[in-house]
DNA sequence: GGTAGACCTGGACGC
DNA sequence: GCGTCCAGGTCTACC
């Protein structure tokens, strides 16, 4: 039998990877797997020659019989700061090893100063004492984007099942690159990814992308103000104003709320406002601004905090089941 | 600038 | 098993 490359990664002091990659829905998307027992994940990241399929743990995290790791009561498992270990399916070279730590920091926001989740806590320190503060997100912004496009008006087992398709029929197991979706048939993508109307949307969106014609630097440099963003954003095919302000949370800009129905329940479930859907929302959005910069932050785990109160922890949901079939509006 | 209706899929429901 | 209805955000035509 044989095995392949074993890799340390370092990660900030206060990251938890049981909390904090089970912090957002992207994670119950193909081809990532979390297993709730092991407490890790697995993944298929595209190097520059072939996939490779990773698993990822952060010590020993087991949470089911056997032997244990010291588990924080009413917490989630495992060991804050602790080294992941990422082992590979096949042995990689060192610019091989490299690319995987690079898509892995990504996916973890791994470089995400801790300061940031720090000044976090200090606008809104309900949320200190469990540590929440970081949000997984995919491995490149071309994932991020065309997965945000696949969660637009649909509900979320749509979403599982277009990510699932995408990734079987035109990754070959991994996420699809912009190459490869950009040479795919509108009409592949409608019929055997069940995408729908996004078909060409998504087509040209890879071919934006693969084209050189994103500039993923400016949109993540200081310089850029969120509302040239956004601008920007709103250009694409197939992005409005929820998946541009969608896309900035996972740019790592946290001003901006993605609005949708989803918000609208919260608003009169959780936070017992009354009005006409458009007036809710607008609540919503008043709601959080005192938040400022830290906004979708304080309301996205308001909302995560609302899914768990209902499904238990999330690095126990069953991607089978749980993950799979939970709809906002059946919560 | 605001609004109505089309765009698609999958799930729920009734027969 | 079939038909109907509904949820979901974006886009376009129209006022």
């Amino acid at each position: 039998m044989t095995t392949g490359s074993s890799l340390r990664l370092a990660c900030p002091a206060d990251y938890l990877l049981s909390r904090d990659f089970c912090s957002y829905g992207y994670f119950l998307l193909a081809p990532n797997r979390w297993d709730t027992e092991s407490q890790r994940f697995s993944t298929v990241l595209t190097l520059p020659d072939g996939v490779v399929t990773v698993t990822v743990s952060q010590g020993a995290s087991r949470v089911a019989g056997g032997r244990s790791a010291p588990r924080r009561r009413s917490g989630p498992p495992g060991v804050p700061g602790a080294p992941l270990r990422v082992v590979c399916d096949r042995t990689l070279d060192r610019a091989e090893q490299a690319a995987v730590k690079a898509q892995l920091v990504r996916m973890l926001r791994l470089d995400e100063d801790a300061k940031t989740v720090r000044g976090f806590h200090k606008v809104d320190p309900r949320w200190k004492k469990f540590g929440r503060g970081r949000l997984m997100r995919s491995t490149s912004l071309f994932q991020d984007v065309v997965r945000t496009v696949t969660s637009c008006n649909v509900t979320w087992p749509s979403t599982v099942h277009m990510n699932e398709r995408l990734c079987a029929v035109v990754g070959g197991g991994a996420f699809p690159t912009a190459k490869k979706l950009k040479r795919t048939r509108a009409s592949t993508l409608r019929a055997r990814c069940r995408v729908g109307y996004r078909d060409k949307r998504l087509v040209q969106l890879a071919d934006l992308f693969a084209s050189g014609a994103i500039d993923e630097d400016r949109w993540t440099s200081p310089e850029t103000s969120d509302d040239e963003v956004f601008k920007a954003l709103v250009e694409l095919p197939g992005i409005g104003p929820y998946a541009a302000a969608n896309i900035m949370q996972l740019l790592g800009r946290y001003g901006h709320l993605p609005l949708d129905t989803e918000s609208v329940r919260h608003g009169r479930v959780v936070l017992g406002m009354e009005g006409t859907h458009a007036e809710v929302m607008r609540r919503v959005g008043e709601h959080f601004a005192p938040f400022g910069e830290h906004a979708f932050r304080s309301y996205w785990f308001e909302l995560w905090d609302f899914y768990e109160s209902r499904r238990g922890p999330s690095w126990l949901w069953d991607p089978e089941t749980t993950g799979k079939s939970f709809t906002a509006n059946q919560l």
